[in-house]
DNA sequence: CCGGATCCAGAGGGATACTG
DNA sequence: CAGTATCCCTCTGGATCCGG
């Protein structure tokens, strides 16, 4: 799943960012731990600019890591719904932090911006 | 930052993320975070397999974010020590949950291999 | 409706050599 | 020692078309 190898040092870290590295992950993931479970178009509609090709190319390895649960109704037209897999709930224990300290750190870097300015001002 | 634009939500995941994308910068912090300041070459054998280039580009990265400060003796040979800012202390914040839940999680899949392996057994 | 297959651009990352 | 500079390659992610 990594590229290359073990890096030497960590593999918990490694580990994690796995599941979270690719450009949709964490969104999707947002999205499904919102509760209900949710159909592929569904999907598509809450992340915009988000195309089929990676929407199915997340949700698989998704699938594959035991954190999304697929269910596939044999009707047609296709109706297909996702959804966390009571293992997927533990990553709330590190998404959570990721999203908080995130958002505080978009400030900090505002507050630093502003600072900046008013050092020009000064000079 | 961000390869392309807002992906239309979640600023908070996106802005975490960018701190740490980037193959190497869980490890540097990591070994940042364990407290004394690190010279250059310190980092380089503490880290195998990473190479003069992307130490640096790193580096400097997490620079530019506040997160670690690089200080630069003017004596030769050149001396230059890095450490983690009061600011990137808060990052230990969601660095530990990853490392917890990656262990976890490796666990996790080594078990669920191992059930293959008894299904295959049975039948 | 869901998603597979193909093609393609570009960013991220590696190896190596050179420098104050 | 602590970097730049250069070249190259892989892999991700985007666009588009096709199929059950």
């Amino acid at each position: 799943m990594s590229k290359r190898e073990p890096a030497g040092c960590q593999p918990g870290l490694e580990a994690a960012m796995d599941i979270l590295v690719g450009k949709w992950k964490p969104i999707i993931l947002l999205h499904l731990l919102q509760g209900e479970r949710k159909r592929f178009s569904e999907l598509q509609r809450l992340i915009p600019n988000i195309t089929q090709k990676m929407l199915t190319a997340q949700l698989r390895e998704l699938e594959e890591q035991d954190i999304v649960k697929r269910v596939v109704y044999p009707v047609v037209p296709p109706r297909v719904e996702y959804s966390i897999t009571e293992y997927g709930l533990t990553l709330d224990y590190i998404l959570k932090p990721m999203h908080d300290w995130g958002r505080a750190h978009l400030k900090h870097m505002q507050e630093k911006k502003s600072q900046l300015v008013e050092e020009v001002r000064v000079e």
